[in-house]
DNA sequence: ACCTGAACACCGTTCAAGT
DNA sequence: ACCTGAACACCGTTCAAGT
């Protein structure tokens, strides 16, 4: 056989068909990733470094849906929530890739920047350098939680006959649909009143 | 061969296992859960359900650390904060867990159990139905977030010469060791705050 | 440069067979 | 009841060989 005259993979078409297999079947392999793509196994490396690369070209994928634009609007309260609804968004609309992601460190220069930006943001705004990471930290994880939330909110409570917590039962039936969305919004209302509380008044 | 004099196997053995592998190496695998009990691959099969059910059982051993009587403080708001304090710590304690349980719904009883406990307490305090379950999921948001972000503190953040983020290098450096513990403190405070103001007068 | 095809050490799971 | 040993379909990764 040996070389195609048009290629049958690159870097774009194996991220794409990964992403498609994690919403799918919340993970991927690489056999399954050529197959699709109709080579063989081993032509995979010739594009990418490994699995583990493969995760970093999804979450550059997910996270290029953040809209950076965000992080320009003003006063910086506003572009602070504007850019987690934003991230929270992209993140939502491929959940099952967060545990994935979660595994590893963070590498995607992409993903850096936009961190780089959030911190200039804040400190521009007056805080203290050491509030700073914490505050981004807190906003991550509850994105991060929140859109994970938002990936399975009928199955990922199992309420079963055999364990009775009727109260629990209630309080999910109570809350409804919304319930992921509105943790996302009770946490971000409050990390928001108290950041506005941390910053030294300017 | 056959059967042994003094059984090799069981559930304890098994999750204390796996939770050492976890640890060890973030992952585990049944043919490695057996080789360190002294066993065959196909035997862990009949004392457990499968891998699936090794996870669950991750689940319930981790979350067995969750200290029960931090509910039962009073007023309600030290309460959920010793509540989330003491997750906090269970699950820092084996943080490698979290993306293992994040794929998987929650179907362990003593997990659903603590949630059962938490409903009651906010709703015997005054809260509304629908208010419950959001301010739950937040704080377990925080609390899984942050523990994750305990996990890797230096690796979470490869900070490479690549690509320059001099802002979030000099922001990381400031806020140091305890970034992830300042996170999930300023994440906790500013939820009690809010699930504070929330609340009908009583 | 790009892909094949075969190899290797590893998975999860099942199941007849033994004591 | 508890374990073995072998089987099956699947992984991730490497690499000589082809065009």
């Amino acid at each position: 056989m040996g070389r195609p005259r048009t290629p049958l993979l690159d870097r774009e078409r194996i991220t794409t068909t990964a992403l498609q297999l994690v919403d799918e079947h919340g993970d991927f392999s690489v056999p399954q990733i050529a197959k699709r793509l109709g080579a063989q196994t081993g032509s995979v490396y010739h594009h990418v470094d490994g699995r583990d690369g493969i995760v970093e070209l999804l979450r550059e994928r997910v996270a290029s849906a953040i809209d950076p634009g965000t992080l320009d609007v003003t006063p910086w309260d506003a572009a602070l929530e504007a850019w987690a609804h934003s991230y929270l968004a992209a993140f939502a609309a491929h959940p099952r890739t967060i545990p994935l992601l979660m595994a590893s460190p963070v590498r995607a220069p992409r993903v850096l920047e936009q961190y780089e930006r959030a911190v200039t943001l804040l400190v521009d705004a007056g805080f203290a350098l050491v509030d700073v990471m914490p505050l981004i930290s807190a906003l991550e994880n509850l994105v991060l939680g929140s859109a994970l939330d938002l990936a399975a909110p009928a199955t990922m409570w199992v309420v079963t006959e055999s364990t009775p917590t009727p109260r629990l039962a209630e309080a999910l039936a109570a809350a409804g649909e919304g319930r992921a969305n509105e943790a996302f919004e009770v946490g971000l209302k409050a990390l928001m009143n108290h950041a506005r509380a941390l910053r030294p008044a300017g």
